[in-house]
DNA sequence: TTGTATGCGTTATCAT
DNA sequence: ATGATAACGCATACAA
């Protein structure tokens, strides 16, 4: 027979305060004497209370926690998540303990409108939105959050004129850098590989970058070397081997993301070319296993650590009203072995 | 100037029912007429009312909730969590999802009470422990849990004699399976890299897997072809130098883990030793990057997906007040190219 | 600084 | 099957 949860009247009665004045002694908002405090804490601490979250926040209209919202593709496959998702998503976890607010996750697939369940069942303050999924739906989701005088902020490209608040790397800037390494290691047939549809802007953002760093070195952007591809490393194969049997030269290949590159590094080989011997191979994003493939892959490394602070950093602002502080993040070229000097310059 | 967020009274008012009545129709626990019903859901639907979970969780004293609580290694780099975690964590992430329960996640380096803290201050109905860190310190968690009368479960070595509910792959099983099939294709002499030591009972497992196949085909279990090695990547390629230098003869390496078999490759090669041509290379747990290695690491599989699965549904059974289903998760040898047959079998 | 009284929005209990 | 009423445990407004 266990004994009863002790509430803040039994520690009033205990430490000799009204029960007022134990809400107040413990939490920090002061207004208590040093006495009285320490009194309510030794009583707490006595009988093992804690306080009562749902009580605390139904009476305090806000719940001191964040969800985190991860939309995948529907047509990912059931049982994986995108790495580097999950990479953030760790960060975030840290950044959100760090101040003090409890995180509630929730993986979506279906279209659901579960979202603004979150915020309007008062489960969260605030919401953070990975991998939204389609721009249409998630649109009609951010209206809802919107109407419902709820924030939130998400991962994704950062556009002018987008509805919502978004951070992001600066993919422009990052796979351009990598483009400019290319050039500058003297290779001149550069290949890009990756869905630039209007369902991934932040592909179309890096392929921008590619454009840039050619068009920056005087060299054309040739419609011949740009092929789709989905974001799998299945996908990234099968369009290395599309750019090998349509016979035009190349001698390096950037890919919109990692999966993509090691899908494509595979293809190289199994047609009996060497990277980087061959051909150069240039990723994004620093998964984990691209520094495990052989050669270690060469990439474009997103910073998920400031990524997730970012994201709790900025979210709390809105939620207090203020504005957005920085929302691009940098992105680093990693040079590992799957790159290497060619022609007139290299070996 | 936004409306007022409606309540049940609202919804009483709109659909003409009382209040209770609004909120009977409104869960699943039937006792209201289809007619009613019906009436409720249109009112609720038009005014777009959620129910205030934090008011519902007050007064029904439960959260829906449940809670997943990381514990790292204070070794591990700050920014990194074991991928393998997070994959488990995804698969929780959809258990939980689909039997109807939130999921609040913490990452927790310190060893604070504040696991306690999750459950006595009715944030979540049931605790699930990932990598709980150093045993006594977890033995002192449960303790508080056991007093505070909160359900928890734990991922991790299934003992006899344990305290605590415990869900864990068959870590003798898969290492066992794993040696036998080194031995059926030649190898005679396998060496074991990792810890076997009391702080890390599951590896203890894997070894005593190791120890029980070698048995089994009647060869001995030489000291010298085991070797310590933490978990990491660098780890790995110490211990397989080490292993080199020492002059022991050795046809095969198992490792407790992948990354400690991704860094023995990595030591091999660097000493001009080919993977699987001189020595095969078999590693534990299936991480994602245990696939794009050169050559892809053969490994024993841990079922991430059964894991979460399995997890949550126990985890519910003990809130229920029921016993434990199942706890062992079979381990499944994934074969790749990192292991080939030798010797008179082999080429 | 502290105490008193009230209410947050829902579910549980007891009627009918 | 439905309605009236109390209670969950805390934080806030106001008074002292």
């Amino acid at each position: 027979m266990r004994n009863k949860r002790p509430t803040s009247f039994d520690i009033a009665e205990l430490a000799g305060v009204s029960q007022s004045t134990v809400s107040r002694a413990l939490r920090r908002d002061s207004m208590v004497s040093e006495d009285t405090r320490l009194k309510v804490e030794q009583a707490a601490r006595q009988l093992n209370y804690k306080v009562d979250v749902n009580a605390r926040n139904l009476r305090s209209q806000r719940s001191n926690t964040l969800a985190l919202l991860l939309y995948e593709d529907p047509g990912t496959s059931e049982s994986l998540i995108n790495p580097f998702f999950l990479s953030i998503l760790g960060s975030v976890t840290r950044a959100s303990a760090r101040r003090g607010y409890d995180l509630l996750i929730s993986f979506q697939q279906s279209s659901t409108d579960w979202t603004a369940d979150y915020a309007s069942s008062k489960r969260a303050d605030g919401i953070i939105f990975l991998g939204y999924g389609d721009y249409t739906s998630y649109l009609e989701k951010i209206a809802s959050l919107d109407e419902a005088g709820i924030e939130y902020i998400t991962w994704g490209p950062v556009l002018p004129g987008q509805p919502g608040h978004f951070i992001g790397s600066d993919n422009v800037q990052g796979m351009s850098d990598a483009v400019s390494h290319l050039i500058a290691t003297g290779h001149r047939r550069i290949a890009f590989l990756g869905d630039i549809s209007e369902n991934c802007p932040e592909y179309r953002d890096r392929y921008q970058g590619y454009v840039q760093a050619l068009a920056a070195a005087g060299l054309p952007a040739d419609p011949a070397l740009r092929l789709d591809s989905q974001t799998s490393e299945e996908a990234g194969h099968a369009a290395a081997l599309r750019l090998l049997d349509a016979g035009t030269p190349f001698d390096a290949i950037v890919a919109a993301c990692d999966l993509v590159a090691i899908g494509a590094m595979h293809a190289l080989r199994d047609r009996g070319l060497a990277v980087p011997g061959d051909v150069s191979v240039v990723g994004f994003d620093d998964i984990q296993a691209a520094s495990y493939t052989n050669p270690p892959l060469t990439t474009v490394r997103q910073d998920t650590a400031a990524a997730g602070e970012l994201l709790v950093e900025n979210l709390l602002r809105l939620m207090a009203g203020r504005a957005l502080d920085q929302t691009i993040i940098p992105a680093r070229l990693v040079v590992r072995q799957s790159s290497r000097p060619r022609g007139p310059l290299g070996a």
